[in-house]
DNA sequence: CTCTAATATGTAGTTGAACGACATATTGTC
DNA sequence: GACAATATGTCGTTCAACTACATATTAGAG
C-alpha cells in the first residue's frame, strides 16, 4: 500500500504545491522553472496526475478565492495532510538514494 | 533519448553492479541488503531490466571466470562505461532532488 | 535418506503511469 | 486581425513493474 517511490511527476507536482496553492498550468511553469528545464510536463501527464492525486486524497480543490478578477478558467489545488506526509517520506527516500549513490560513484572513481 | 530518471529498480541494479559484478540472484539479495529491506525485486522485475539494459549495452556478460566449482547456473554481468555513466547521472540528478525538497521540507514545517 | 528452504533463472499476462497528439476557449500584444 | 501565451482537458500508445507460474540444483534438518 505504500506509495513510494513517487514518479518524477508526483515528486514535481507535490513539491510545487508544498509551497504554495497552484493551478494546473502554473505548475507546469513552475516545475520547468524549479528544474532548470528538464522537467516539462506535457498536459496529458499532468491532468491525469492531479485527478489521481485528488482522487487518493494526496490534494484537493480551493474552492473560489477569486483573488483576481475571473474570466479564464483557474482550478486551484492544495496540499492535505496526507499529500505533505507523502511528501516528505519521498524526500527522505531521495535523501537516503543520495547519500548511497555517492559513496559508490566515489569508489567508482 | 535521454534515460533519465532511472526507476527504482534500474538505479538499484546499477549501484549493486557499480560495486562488483554480480549475478541475478545475488543482485536481488545485495539491493535488499542495501535499501535495508525496503526494495525487494521480483523476479520477473530483474531478469526483464536486465535483459532490457544487455540490449542497451548498460551492462555486459563476464563471460567464464568459474570461480569456484560449476554446477549451478549463474550468469554474472558487470557495468559498461555507458552503464557507468549513467548511474553517474542519475546520482546527479537524485542529489538535486534531495536538496530541492529538504528546502521545501523545511519551508514547509 | 527424505523433505524443505535457499539458491538460481526464466516466461506470461495484467496494471499503472507517462507521453504525444489532439481539442477547445480566453487574453494580451504586435 | 493574427498569433503567442494562458488554461483545461481526452484518447491511444508504450514501457516497466508486478503477480503468478514454471523449473532445476544444492545444503541442511530431522
Amino acid at each position: 500500500m505504500s506509495p513510494l517511490p513517487l514518479t518524477e511527476t508526483s515528486f514535481f507536482i507535490l513539491l510545487s504545491l508544498a509551497v504554495e496553492p497552484r493551478h494546473g498550468y502554473a505548475i507546469i511553469k513552475e516545475v520547468e522553472s524549479m528544474s532548470r528545464g528538464r522537467v516539462v510536463l506535457a498536459t496529458g501527464t499532468l491532468y491525469t496526475a492531479l485527478r489521481r492525486m485528488l482522487e487518493d486524497g494526496w490534494i484537493e480543490r480551493v474552492e473560489e478565492d477569486a483573488s483576481d478578477g475571473d474570466g479564464r478558467e483557474r482550478k486551484f489545488y492544495r496540499l492535505t495532510e496526507e499529500g505533505r506526509r507523502i511528501f516528505r517520506l519521498e524526500a527522505e527516500r531521495l535523501k537516503n538514494l543520495a547519500q548511497l549513490s555517492a559513496l559508490h560513484v566515489l569508489s567508482a572513481g
